[in-house]
DNA sequence: TGGCATT
């Protein structure tokens, strides 16, 4: 047996939590051994790595279709220290009989992302070719490797992977290249970075598999959350509300989930929800962050349909452009006996008409919080082009704005990658073209701070070149 | 006026 040093021994005292003996530590290391003689087998080996500390695994690399020996194996130590070790003592010290060159031990490629030397090239123009790719990043070394990401029809995926001869060139060709430039065609400029290791290949691929189970669009999965059936208690609360106050709605209209999602928060917390100061229009952070909780969807969804204010609707315009409450018919000694913020939320909710749900996530359990959202094009009719966004909105609050009208598949507010601000405009889609027509007849002209929401269907992509 | 992608 081999004989433990003082640094193998396990902590006299562990840690709660801590590995049961015979695992390996949480970080240990997985080493790749090269220049094995093909006759040894794991027990052959092992009491040479074993001098160094307890194995938890070695395995011999074979020929998953003629179990041939490869002449390499993994070997993963009980003891991150145990690895360190090995590698220093045994790495290009010593040669195998029988082998010409010198063992290798050193961490698998699989370990780290300090030995990575491969890249992922993003952005790029999907008429490029390796060859462009090549002559792009061998001014900064050697290239082991160049692949063009293709679709079935071979058509380029505007990605790459290039591989260097060493990660410090990988490195320096990241610092150079990356968002160096926007290829013709491209929506953004160019992307470099380190590729994924396989742990991160499988997550994403995980991530996917999940967002095409729909689990990504709770807004129409939810019927009847818990926040649903309060919600709807309070709907019939606030109808008396709305007639007692007098509706600056327009008739047939109906009134917004907003609201009652509003004091639904009121009532929860016992405290009013806080009132934005007139001048501050769009520009609160407090709303916007707050706005950006993700598990907000699922409460709205009882009324998706609902139009909040409509377009062009001169009591509103007012509103936006002097800050003040929207209905002048509003008796505050009622709203404010029944509920001290009233007044509040309808300032409030006059400027994020769909966000004013808000407040309520901080007050009652959240669903869990969801997976990023993928961007999916809606059908034919369904997409809509969103300009003149506020700066602040990101992909949260161009959700909540458009949630009322229906099911919003994908929204994303298009970033500048350089400088990571809004370029204020974004997309929308939705799963049918109703909806979307309502957002447009809703939004357009909407007005939000000193500008006003241009709401158009997305132009189509190319109008096709049948030749 | 996207679809931002990972052999």
């Amino acid at each position: 047996m081999v004989r433990l040093t003082e640094s193998e021994r396990r902590p006299q005292l562990p840690p709660p939590g801590a590995r049961p003996d015979g695992a390996k530590d949480l970080d240990a290391i997985k080493l790749f051994v090269g220049q094995i003689p093909r006759h040894l087998s794991e027990r052959d080996l092992a009491p040479l790595f074993e001098q160094f500390g307890r194995i938890y695994e070695l395995t011999v690399l074979k020929d998953p279709y003629t179990g041939l020996h490869k002449g390499c194996a993994f070997l993963t130590y009980c003891a991150r220290d145990s690895a360190i070790k090995a590698q220093i003592a045994l790495h290009e010290q010593k040669t195998l009989p029988g082998m010409a060159r010198p063992i290798q031990v050193k961490p698998a490629d699989s370990e780290s992302r300090g030995g990575d030397r491969k890249l992922f090239v993003g952005m790029l123009n999907k008429q490029q070719s390796e060859e462009d790719v090549l002559r792009l990043f061998q001014p900064f070394g050697v290239i082991d490797e160049c692949t063009v990401l293709r679709g079935p029809d071979g058509s380029s995926k505007g990605c790459a992977f290039v591989k260097f001869s060493s990660h410090t060139e990988a490195q320096a060709a990241i610092h150079a290249l990356h968002g160096s430039q926007t290829m013709p065609g491209a929506s953004s400029s160019l992307v470099v970075k380190f590729a994924d290791t396989d742990k991160e290949r499988t997550l994403r691929r995980m991530q996917q598999m999940v967002g095409q189970l729909g689990i990504l669009a709770p807004s129409l999965t939810l019927p009847f959350s818990p926040y649903s059936a309060y919600a709807q208690a309070l709907m019939q609360q606030q109808t008396t509300v709305l007639s007692a106050a007098g509706t600056y709605l327009s008739p047939g209209v109906g009134f917004s989930p907003c609201h009652i999602q509003q004091i639904g928060a009121v009532s929860l917390n016992g405290l009013p929800a806080t009132p934005i100061a007139p001048a501050s229009g769009l520009h609160s952070p407090s709303l916007l962050s707050a706005a950006a909780v993700p598990g907000l969807v699922a409460p709205i969804n009882g009324f998706s349909g609902v139009v909040p204010f409509p377009a062009g609707h001169p009591a509103l315009e007012t509103v936006y452009a002097n800050g003040l409450i929207p209905y002048p018919a509003q008796s505050p000694t009622v709203a404010e006996t029944l509920h001290p913020a009233f007044s509040g939320v309808q300032q409030y909710t006059a400027m994020y008409p769909a966000a004013a749900i808000t407040p309520i996530a901080h007050n009652v359990p959240q669903p869990p919080p969801l997976l990023q959202q993928q961007q999916r094009e809606g059908p034919e009719g369904c997409n809509l082009f969103i300009y003149h966004l506020p700066q602040e909105f990101g992909d949260s609050e161009l959700t909540h704005m458009f949630l009322p009208f229906g099911n919003v598949i994908s929204c994303k507010v298009f970033m500048d990658r350089a400088t990571n601000q809004s370029k204020c405009f974004g997309f929308v889609s939705f799963d049918n073209p109703a909806s979307a027509q309502s957002a447009i007849q809703a939004m357009n002209g909407f007005q939000v701070g000193m500008k006003r929401l241009k709401v158009q269907l997305k132009r189509p992509k190319d109008p096709g070149h049948p030749y």
